[in-house]
DNA sequence: ACATCAAATGTTAATTTTTATCATTATATT
DNA sequence: AATATAATGATAAAAATTAACATTTGATGT
């Protein structure tokens, strides 16, 4: 129903909250514009962006804020079983009383919203899982100061960058937007993918969960190779 | 800034979720199809459209399922009706374009709730008042760092007060516990005490929201007094 | 391996929409 | 009334979209 590339021109989109066809058209250098054209119709059929002159907007919805209700209408969120079963995965590199890394985005809502309710420091750069995280009794949680991402719901941004020098980091799960041999992990905003770099920098132990749509997409910025991680965790039933 | 065409243009797109030139032309006949189009221009300017190929789509439609949730759909705290009051006079006081800063707890979330979507930058501790401002597109939020509590979903701490040093506040919103002339302003808890002292030396103007429960009540941390403060605004018809 | 079909993609011209520019008309200000 | 300023109109140039057809790719059955 929907391909690869289609699904990645989503993942784009709802980033970065728009994109312009000459955007598409310089990612994927393998195809014809028209070809990209052909894409954004098809997502507009499924409602899932508004195109405009030149481009494409997301659709992407904030639902109502009352904190029990998740941010993201997770229905429409794309492959969940397979965001699920990598969330399950994850839990065993979760430890009582150590200080966690859980980065930004729908995957790692879904690993919030399972973790046991123990005593952990959860350090965190998305506003809804840190809200998410604060249902729980026990787990203390660092959100991260920054400019916050309307798209993302995530904070990033030079103070961020400050903030982070005075934290320690056992574990960190991460996010990525693709991941190929050649580019690494990669994201399509900047200041996001320095506040990855710091994380991983600053980080014990790295582990990145991705479901395996995400693999041999090349996105705008690296910010890491896969030398630069502990473990990659996908659907899948061999990790990468 | 906005005239009565472009209003009732806004007022369509909103109704119909959408809507195309033609039906522009249809509706306005004695204004040319080049002047409905720089409506739209000025429309999507001021991010309440998004302008497509041919047309204009609103962005209620695109980031609400649920346009008809009511402006004020919260559980109903504890002298509710006080609250809003309070934030409407505070409304007064908010200038676009400004660096503004919100401190958490429920009076605040009415004012967040109520603030018209324009471009200021919003900074504040509140997570909840953090992604409440997220709805609105214009305003940039900055959401400071730190240890989360759970009672009142704000951020404090040590590593809060590095992160307020690069920022500018032109104009501060507090909330408090309780006041007295004895001692002040306080609140129970001494790393949100802390925060609140910095801000009040970083804010160019001061304001306090309060309702007049708080009166002559002092906590255990006292962050200001009477003469840090320019305003102090209640429900009663004399401000304090 | 081959033929065949269907789906996906590429190419190009025609069409539509948008932008840019400048002329014109309205509105306000002194 | 004179002048400036803003809003609107008209038109040509530019850009993007669509439509139509050609080509490639990939799967399937023989």
């Amino acid at each position: 129903m929907r391909n690869d590339r289609q699904q990645q021109i989503l993942d784009v989109i709802r980033e970065k909250g728009s994109i312009q066809l000459g955007d598409l058209e310089e990612t994927f250098r393998d195809v014809s514009s028209m070809t990209l054209r052909r894409d954004l119709i098809l997502l507009e059929k499924e409602n899932h962006i508004v195109r405009t002159k030149g481009g494409a907007v997301s659709r992407q919805t904030l639902s109502g804020t009352s904190s029990n209700e998740p941010l993201y209408s997770f229905r429409e969120s794309e492959n969940h079983e397979a965001k699920k079963q990598i969330a399950n995965k994850a839990l065993v590199y979760v430890e009582k009383g150590r200080s966690i890394y859980l980065d930004s985005g729908t995957t790692l809502m879904c690993l919030a919203k399972i973790l046991k309710d123990e005593p952990y420091t959860i350090i965190t750069s998305g506003l809804n899982i840190a809200l998410e995280i604060l249902k729980k009794q026990n787990p203390l949680v660092i959100c991260i100061g920054g400019q916050v991402n309307r798209n993302t719901i995530s904070v990033s941004g030079p103070s961020s960058s400050s903030f982070l020098d005075k934290v320690n980091i056992d574990i960190a799960f991460m996010s990525a937007s693709g991941y190929s041999y050649d580019s690494g992990f990669s994201v399509s905003n900047i200041s996001e993918s320095e506040l990855k770099k710091q994380i991983i920098r600053k980080a014990k132990k790295v582990i990145v969960l991705m479901d395996s749509s995400k693999k041999d997409k090349a996105l705008a910025y690296t910010f890491a190779n896969r030398s630069d991680v502990d473990l990659i965790l996908t659907e899948k039933e061999s990790d990468i």
